[in-house]
DNA sequence: ACTATTTCGTCATCGCCGTTTACAAATTAG
DNA sequence: CTAATTTGTAAACGGCGATGACGAAATAGT
């Protein structure tokens, strides 16, 4: 083919912000913040040939990040090479930091994250807050919070957002709980009784955890779907770099895709859905336990024994799983498929019977399906992190208010 | 809430180009195109309002539009409103125009279509290519295309792209038919034996189907699904107004979506996919009729007639088409989703039993499924729109080459 | 009919921002 | 110790949108 080829889908139509000189002058900065933070301390001039900028232009850019706190320069760096050796830049450890928050089944954890990414307080509490009202949980994780923020402010650190991981369904663009069925929540305005302090953002489970794949994964490609259970399954739909919601926030809704389409009857109405077979539920009354706490270290612990009816419990559950990522797959061609959540602590009983089913259903080569390194922790890394890449991605925003 | 809420997806991390000046101007010149294609004449102080700039940047603006012929001042509007009237501009009916080629089994055709979104040429060619070579089939097209062009140049208009829509699996980023099973090729190489004139763009017939309805359909949602079916089933899944193409391209293969996992054999190597229940194949085979030409139109008739073998072979594969969709809607929470292609003929047999399964798995409202306005000729437009919106995104670099 | 008001398009000026060019500083190569 | 290379900065330049003012062309009010 001699000719040039068309990109059909532009991105460049849909922009709704006007494009000024101050605009660009915005996207700039975030442009050298996110070059910093992703590869490390960076002279300038390594910064200005990575982002397409003259040296002269990075300069004055990182003089204002430098100003409002948000690079650190940390001296000459050691040459190894022919010429003047370069000023290391570094994102800052102090100022702006991410507060990430989850509300477990059996738990409840905060945690502060700096702009370098890494956690610098965290707190836990545990407990069971299946079935208890909103208003008590929300207060014990305001007082974490509050605890947290006081810690991280004692290291330099304020928050630059408040980022919530709850099990259920969000509405979109506000902070209100659809529908928690493993809490019992149902239409709860988390904004009202969260402090009002800081940005606020919710968001499912599910998907701050495939954002944390996305953002914190080594070798995680751009497009993937990252797979995540407690009693429903989620799965957060991640396109080139970009996390899918729908139209109203209830993309990755995994655990209602029918697999048998005449099995048992599902509360959403459907029949045979992914959730009656590889749910939580599903898969204690397979092996034959009863519901209780710490539901997949028991799983797990059974497994690891050797139980028969554990582990078919859980190969004919990575079987349901293949055949709805199947469909899945087939429908987004993903570049590959993370287990995250209570399925990596799962994996070793789940994963042959998945990744067999799912070969057996493909033409060519199958979609390859990993484990997420970061397991339970995925959602409060993703949450506290996607504050973080919003500091990043407006830098003046933050020196405005900073 | 009170707070802000935090966008926990930002867009602005990857961008791959320097943002400079001459960036800045190349977006408001695309800004300014597509405010005035979408809306119709417009005074430059409407387009100033609309893009947020100021009427004497966008007077600048457009003065470069009209230098270069993209934009037409129509003269002073008829004011209805007190004020001065403003300077009607329009998209020129002249200039660069977008070539658009099908290569469908029973036919292949071509049209022309302006920067107004007009068709202005158009040529088909009836005759069954099943099972033909590539090569001669690609130099009737090319005759074809080279004869729309010249009737588009009588008119003042000159090629801009051509962009070929072909029912198959298209290689990412590369004019290369991967597998057409309705033609009977695989891994043949387009760009080679078509003529490399212009850019050449190459994708799959359902992907330009749906393009045609983002770009054309009324009303249609910014994220929508768009399911249409020859002898495979595709779908092009367009999220916040982009096409999902995934890591190799090969998204949408909506056919090979399980529905019932221990049914038929599929040549995908599966077994139940949705082709082996709507399939075009598949459906002949239940309404007890055998393969031919027009095979659609074949159907709908017998169906119109009362065929009842007809009717229930419909009604079996819309249930097939709404179970597997209902997994797709899970997963993807689209605002709609749009039956085009071969579908749409077939739709009022098809439509009841497709609705009523969606319905039944769905606990709120079901998503609503509609039928395109385009029909058969939905991946021609969109084939031949995308080069136009390939100007439209960026009428710096069609300055340069016109 | 005449004036005031409103809106449109344009022009000159200004400010912002990345580029270009030049140069001093700091290192390695020979 | 000199030449070559690379870094960071400063000054002049040029492109581009914003600002403010102004004439042109319509309506609204008297």
């Amino acid at each position: 083919m001699t000719a040039p080829l068309h990109e059909a889908h532009p991105t460049g139509a849909g922009r709704a912000l006007p494009d000024t000189q101050q605009g660009m002058r915005r996207r700039n900065l975030a442009r050298v913040m996110h070059t910093v933070s992703a590869e490390g301390p960076l002279s300038r001039a390594a910064v200005a040939s990575r982002i397409g900028l003259t040296r002269a232009a990075v300069s004055t850019l990182v003089d204002e990040l430098i100003r409002t706190g948000l690079l650190d320069e940390l001296g000459p760096e050691r040459p190894g090479r022919v010429g003047r050796p370069g000023s290391a830049l570094a994102v800052s450890g102090h100022g702006p930091a991410g507060i990430g928050a989850e509300v477990g089944v059996d738990h409840l954890a905060v945690c502060a994250v700096d702009l370098r990414g890494e956690v610098r307080v965290r707190a836990v509490r545990q407990g069971a807050n299946r079935g208890r009202a909103p208003e008590p949980v929300v207060a014990e994780l305001t007082a974490l919070i509050r605890q947290v923020v006081a810690e991280a402010g004692e290291e330099g650190l304020w928050p630059a957002g408040l980022a919530v991981a709850v099990p259920g369904l969000i509405a979109r663009d506000a902070g209100t709980v659809v529908s928690a069925p493993n809490l019992g929540w149902h239409g709860t305005d988390l904004g009202a009784l969260l402090p009002g302090d800081w940005p606020l953002s919710v968001d499912n489970e599910a998907n701050f955890g495939g954002l944390a794949e996305l953002w914190l994964g080594e070798g995680t490609p751009r497009d993937f779907l990252h797979v995540s259970a407690e009693i429903g399954i989620g799965a957060a739909v991640v396109v080139d770099g970009r996390l899918l919601r729908g139209n109203r926030g209830f993309a990755g809704e995994l655990g209602h895709v029918p697999v048998w389409p005449e099995g048992p009857p599902c509360a959403c109405g459907g029949r045979g859905c992914l959730e009656q077979y590889a749910g939580e539920e599903a898969v204690l009354r397979a092996a034959g336990l009863e519901l209780g706490e710490d539901r997949v270290g028991l799983l797990a612990g059974r497994a690891a024994e050797g139980d028969e009816a554990v582990r078919r419990a859980l190969r004919d559950a990575g079987t349901a799983l293949g055949i709805a990522l199947t469909g899945a797959v087939n429908l987004l061609d993903p570049e590959a498929v993370v287990l995250g959540g209570a399925l990596s602590g799962l994996a070793p009983w789940l994963l042959p019977s998945l990744e067999a089913e799912l070969a057996r259903r493909t033409a060519g080569p199958a979609c390859p399906v990993s484990v997420s390194r970061f397991g339970p922790e995925g959602p409060l890394l993703g949450a506290a992190h996607s504050v973080v890449r919003g500091v990043l991605d407006d830098p003046a925003a933050v020196a405005e208010r900073g």
